[in-house]
DNA sequence: AAGAAACCCAAGCAAAATTGTCGGGATTGT
DNA sequence: ACAATCCCGACAATTTTGCTTGGGTTTCTT
């Protein structure tokens, strides 16, 4: 029922990459974002490009290059990032193909799981990485200090 | 980001359960329900003790015993059983204990994690074993053809 | 009292999934 | 040219899952 390092992992990188987003524009280098958020540097490196063929970053190759967002961040949702890294957020299998389940019809645990799988997808879809900016923003302000190294989550 | 198997046949099983609740009233040997639900039994076996544990079966021990709710399928979710058997049901682990996450008060990525986490409860929690009956009762209703062995999902 | 029908429990274990690492290739700015 | 980058497939370590095995213990029936 965890969510796996991908998934995490990925909302920090698409995170992080959000906050450059606003501040510079330019492509973050991978060992920057990596060093950032404290993440392995080949690993990383295969989400992002998962990330990639998702559409949700696009990347400049070659030197100065790196990855940037493909779209403003209040245009990518928190349920897309998990999606593209982690496959169907389904509880169960059942649900995904059509006709993964034969007796799909008539099954008293269907319901059950179609209820949570639209629950969670509704909630993630409703969550852009700018809301996540702004709330950080939020919390910040209410907070004293300020401090913007690696908080895991 | 899957339920496990334990999730998955524990509401088979208990499912089971809620249907002989309403015809006998009598404990279920393990076997049955295993063949009913086509589980196998030393496994069903360490479910249904985890499920004794939580306080959501008791059973009847020696000959003629066998497993059964230990109330009401309408006083029993499917969140009870799914925590019961797969452990809190939270994405990441900085929402379970207390002190998980050093930095939880100002984490960009906890509101996201915190407004999955109850949403995912706040389904399972308002779906009853009497529910589950109910819904599929209506589902039979409306096919035609009456078939109550194994339907998995 | 014997036997059978049941539940109870702790280990062990193979397969699968997860979480990475490694090595080399391709592209591009300076 | 050269260095900074991204790109990609293979593989290795570890953990988790999904069971099985081999014993117990309790209680009903005869």
């Amino acid at each position: 029922m965890k969510l796996s390092t991908r998934g995490r992992y990925g909302i920090h990188a698409m995170y992080d990459l959000a906050q450059a987003w606003r501040a510079t524009r330019g492509p973050q280098p991978l060992k920057a974002i990596a060093q950032r958020q404290r993440l392995s540097e080949p690993y990383l490196e295969q989400l992002l490009g998962a990330l990639r063929k998702g559409g949700l970053v696009r990347t400049v190759r070659g030197a100065q290059g790196g990855y940037m967002l493909s779209r403003a961040p209040e245009e990518i949702t928190v349920g897309q990032v998990l999606r593209t890294l982690e496959g169907d957020l389904a509880f169960v299998e059942c649900l995904e193909g059509e006709e993964a389940c034969d007796k799909s019809a008539r099954c008293p645990m269907r319901l059950v799981w179609q209820k949570v799988h639209e629950g969670v997808n509704r909630i993630v879809d409703s969550i852009t990485l700018e809301d996540m900016l702004k709330d950080y923003a939020r919390l910040s302000a209410e907070g004293e200090k300020t401090d913007d190294t690696h908080l895991h989550g």
